[in-house]
DNA sequence: CGCCCATTTGAAAATAATCAATGGAAGTGG
DNA sequence: CCACTTCCATTGATTATTTTCAAATGGGCG
């Protein structure tokens, strides 16, 4: 029964344009072992220091994973869309994740994985590849908070956002104002701003809230700034 | 020969006091492919972009791995400390690594070691627990360059150097300030501004430029803001 | 229709960056 | 051995970007 609605899950109605290691075949040998489950918008799916029993892929709905400082400060890490896996690495998890929206995951639990990868070689192969990708985006993370203005990383946001959920032109945006300052080190109101900003200056549109339309690429890149 | 020099190189005289996957057994079987090189101060280990052909480990001195924007601004992602290893991860490199000091590190060619991961599941294990806590230590830098202030970055930062390299007592600091402020997303004078305050309420003593003494490591704990 | 919540907008304040100059230590060469 | 050079760190004054505080707007939903 959980393996025909896993089988069904691994293939999302909206396919991920953003790469990905080449997931055929190994993939296929996880499909047995996950289940469907579903959250709620704005609920927990793990805790941060939680026993990683399990680890999940997104087939619909978005995942935010998300570390707080003493005095409630917030920072978001990731977001995760469909096609997505969130919760990867062992021990503990080192992040809480939480439903952004209404969402439906593929949960796998970590033993029988575990147990695959000893059978396939390969399966091993792509975890590694799944968080050496996921330690480069970090990176690239890293140097957009530390070093880039306001504008910079609103821009690089958009761009990155527009590749992931709808073929570089358009953006879908499940998130809220906040959880995007609390991703990109800035504030709601700077979010808003830029928006704005970047709106009077006819580099993007908003199609309501959660949605934009670029209509510049060209400049949206260059005030990316990465060169 | 080389497998001599790698045993030794792999025995640092100054061990890491930084947590690692427990690393006795899997490591034993990489020595016999390591080979030993040095890189003077300043001088690049590897490209962004460079085949990532090898990994290295820190023998002695240390290494700064870096991302650049089109403008010059930098951002340092990590140090690495004796016991530490680097361009781990497949593909490409994603980042550049350069010699902070002069420099001696142990060289591991990927192919011999895939050989090896094939032969011994527990070195692929191994693997995966060493990108997993890169992941881990990323996630906390994102948290610390998005959400933190000046201060309580440096305090971050001095905890941690000392935990690895003072048994947390005192920092020995091998870069400059200007690399601490592309690794902290400050500039220089905001870096040396910060330890003079610190130093003035008594909270560290600078030992020369390189060294500091943390005299109320609780004051630095609360200042560092993780409650 | 009206309430609620997120977003937007505005004004003031603050943190950190920038610009500029001084100080000091290490290393070089006479 | 000393003077000179160079590089890095420190300090000061000013500017600017972003945050903070506060209020208003607007869209979605019962």
């Amino acid at each position: 029964m959980s393996a025909d609605l896993a089988t069904i899950a691994t293939r999302p109605l909206v396919p991920p344009s953003q790469p990905q290691p080449k997931m055929s075949g190994e993939l296929a040998a996880l499909d047995p072992v996950g289940v469907v489950v579903s959250f709620a918008r704005e609920t927990t799916v793990f805790l941060e220091g939680d026993p990683a029993e399990s680890f999940y892929k997104v087939v619909s709905g978005a995942v935010r994973s998300c570390k707080l400082l003493a005095d409630g400060r917030r920072y978001i890490a990731d977001f995760f869309l469909p096609g997505d896996f969130v919760g990867l690495g062992g021990g503990r998890h080192h992040f809480t994740a939480e439903a952004v929206s209404d969402t439906t995951l593929v949960r796998y639990a970590r033993r029988s994985v575990d147990r695959l990868i000893g059978e396939q070689p390969r399966l091993g192969k792509w975890f590694l590849a799944m968080l050496s990708e996921g330690l480069c985006s970090a990176q690239t993370q890293m140097l957009l908070l530390g070093r880039k203005t306001a504008q910079e990383k609103i821009a690089s946001f958009l761009l990155a956002m527009a590749e992931r959920t709808g073929a570089g032109v358009q953006a879908k945006l499940p998130m809220t104002r906040t959880d995007i300052g609390d991703y990109l080190g800035l504030t709601t109101e700077t979010v808003s701003r830029t928006f704005t900003q970047l709106r009077h200056d006819g580099v993007i549109a908003l199609k309501g809230l959660n949605e934009v339309r670029i209509l510049d690429h060209e400049t949206l890149v260059e005030l990316a700034g990465e060169g």
